[in-house]
DNA sequence: AAACCATTCAACCGCCGAACG
DNA sequence: ACGTTCGGCGGTTGAATGGTT
């Protein structure tokens, strides 16, 4: 079982504290969260350690105020995935799981409730998503997120996805984020800012699986996200009513 | 000025799946 | 097959802050 060490700190994060975790992980890196406390000199357990690095110490990341653009996207996404934030907070560069969250939480929940019956209103900027199916497909072996993997074309089954449970799907690459948004909102994403040549390799079509078959274990940052594939392609269907 | 209430958001908690021995 | 550890997630809490009476 995991045990948590006796006399952890709880609570609110001292600037010192800050300044010796932002210190170790630019030496040591992200991941190895056991570790930090230890090297860190931190006495805190390592979810704090990780969920404060996330959520506040991590660099890029927007604190500022949601804009329109984001909200509508957080909207439309929710709409689509449910509270799934960290999917969500993944499409909305410099935001984090948590921000999302509590953003729907305190704004939003209160919002749509209010105007339920009401069309969100379109004083905004509205994005009109262009909804391209994806068609079955096979990644291109060649390329880098796909190294040691399997591609399996025929194992997908489809699932039910009007029940947005929470489970921890594994969340995609930028690159994977960036397909997906594509495909989902077409090119007006780069209103939100996003780069398109994080490192110039787009997927050019949809896949139909991937299956990761542990080969060789994924490297840092890079994440087997087949079940968010089959998820997302199940989710058209609820993409069309719109 | 003080008391009360509402809102915000950082942080904790408990659970889950993956990896590993 | 089973138990343990770890990373990660969503739900929830409670202190801090702001607004109202």
């Amino acid at each position: 079982m995991e045990t948590v060490p006796l006399g952890v700190r709880k609570g609110a994060w001292t600037e010192e504290e800050d300044k010796l975790l932002k210190k170790c992980i630019e030496k040591y890196g992200e991941g190895k969260w056991y570790q930090i406390p230890l090297r860190a000199g931190l006495n805190r357990c390592r979810k704090s350690c990780r969920l404060r690095w996330l959520n506040y110490l991590r660099p890029n990341i927007n604190r500022g105020i949601f804009t329109a653009d984001e909200v509508d996207l957080i909207i439309r996404l929710h709409k689509l995935l449910g509270n799934r934030w960290s999917l969500i907070a993944g499409r909305l560069p410099g935001r984090t799981s948590n921000d999302v969250k509590n953003y729907w939480n305190t704004h939003l929940q209160k919002k749509l409730i209010s105007t339920r019956e009401e069309p969100i209103p379109k004083t905004q900027k509205t994005i009109v998503p262009k909804v391209t199916r994806p068609q079955p497909r096979i990644f291109m072996k060649h390329q880098p997120l796909l190294e040691g993997k399997t591609v399996i074309a025929d194992s997908i089954q489809p699932r039910d996805v009007n029940l947005p449970k929470p489970s921890p799907t594994p969340t995609p690459t930028n690159n994977e984020i960036l397909w997906w948004d594509y495909k989902i909102l077409g090119p007006e994403i780069d209103d939100m800012g996003i780069n398109w040549s994080i490192d110039g390799s787009i997927f050019e079509e949809p896949i139909l699986g991937i299956q990761s078959a542990g080969d060789r274990p994924l490297q840092q940052n890079q994440r087997d996200w087949s079940d968010t594939v089959i998820e997302d392609v199940d989710l058209w269907n609820l993409l069309g009513d719109d």
